[in-house]
DNA sequence: CGCCTTTGACCTGCGC
DNA sequence: GCGCAGGTCAAAGGCG
């Protein structure tokens, strides 16, 4: 398949409260490219207990993980995390909750008083595919036009029991041969690829965290 | 028959 | 308060 990609990743563990509001429901993309022979070792580790700049990339363990696994979809590409958006993933948070910043505690906290928004991330991949094949079964339940594109929308659930897990796609405007996914949440379960692959389901994991 | 997609309607958040 | 845009619901229909 592809030899380039580019890629985004944009974490986004909003667990709002009054204290960050402004400053997470004011998030945006960020996106990255990368030759094709980029390496992601030249990537930092995330940082352990330690404060980051805004603007320092940096790569989760599970995904450097990932990227070598063979059981995601586009092999060439390269995820990157940006903490810019969101206070929690750096900054004024020195402790780390697997690579979103969010402690439980704050979690448990924000329980029932606000709407909590599921981590989320995207990625950009160049691909004739618009759904990626990752593992996990989804169904469509929404298509949209969003203003100012050519191109839909698509909104998929996860199929398995009562996971919440959402994915969205959609094309770019200015490249339609660059697909954005966006998954929101994070799987209870492995997926459910019923051949192939002897112990993919540890990456998967990992992958959404 | 069960599961899926399609699609218009409805809901909700946000900016003005 | 109003209007817009994004997100979700749910009925209807298609397909294996």
């Amino acid at each position: 398949m592809g030899s380039k990609s580019q890629i985004l990743l944009n974490p986004q563990a909003l667990f709002e409260d009054e204290e960050h509001e402004q400053a997470s429901t004011h998030h945006q993309m960020e996106f990255f490219s990368f030759p094709s022979n980029f390496n992601v070792s030249h990537l930092p580790s995330i940082p352990q207990h330690q404060t980051l700049s805004p603007s320092t990339p940096f790569l989760h363990p599970s995904l450097s993980q990932t990227l070598n696994s063979s059981h995601f979809p586009t092999p060439n590409l390269l995820s990157l995390q940006t903490s810019t958006p969101n206070p929690w993933a750096f900054g004024k948070r020195n402790e780390y909750h697997l690579g979103l910043g969010v402690s439980t505690m704050k979690m448990k906290k924000m329980k029932g008083r606000r709407k909590v928004r599921e981590p989320r991330f995207s990625f950009k991949t160049m691909t004739d595919v618009d759904v990626l094949d990752d593992g996990y079964k989804w169904r469509k339940y929404g298509q949209k036009v969003v203003k100012n594109t050519h191109h839909p929308r698509s909104y998929y659930r996860c199929t398995q029991d009562d996971c919440r897990v959402k994915k969205r796609v959609e094309r770019l405007d200015e490249d339609p041969r660059m697909v954005i996914t966006t998954y929101e949440g994070r799987h209870i379960h492995s997926p459910s690829h019923d051949t192939q692959d002897s112990e993919p389901h540890t990456h998967l994991n990992n992958f959404f965290w």
